[in-house]
DNA sequence: AAGGTGACTGGCG
DNA sequence: TCGCCAGCCACCT
């Protein structure tokens, strides 16, 4: 199990936890990249979500749309094309944006498997 | 090994 | 209430 001295066969690191607690945000639901980091054991971590979710392999099955910034807006880089994209595929799933184009996470927030 | 980057945040003016 | 600034963390040269 040593034989690759990737970093992908070492015991669970910072992004292999941040997808996996992804993978739990339940359909039509969001959470903060904050939370996200709190969730998995590191509070002030935010940044380092973000920079999981920029780092996903091509293939994955990582619901990242599910995770916007704790003001409920979308901050995902718009050059990518994958805001529209996010906004999307989280309507499709029921969640509302407000007026402002913000989702209100007393509403569509998910705290965290209970 | 040290410095730079970024899909974040909270605080302040 | 809103925008800006500096702090924070994990990763990548």
């Amino acid at each position: 199990m040593t034989d690759h001295p990737t970093t992908e066969h070492r015991a669970p690191r910072f992004r292999e936890r941040v997808y996996a607690m992804i993978r739990r945000i339940p359909p039509g639901r969001v959470t903060s990249y904050g939370d996200i980091a709190a969730l998995v054991g590191t509070p002030r971590a935010a940044r380092g979500v973000g920079s999981a979710l920029n780092a996903l392999p091509d293939e994955h099955d990582v619901p990242w749309w599910r995770v916007v910034n704790r003001s409920g807006n979308l901050t995902i880089p718009p050059h990518l094309g994958l805001r529209a994209l996010q906004r999307t595929l989280l309507e499709e799933e029921g969640v509302e944006f407000g007026p402002t184009g913000a989702i209100d996470l007393d509403v569509w927030g998910w705290d965290g498997p209970s």
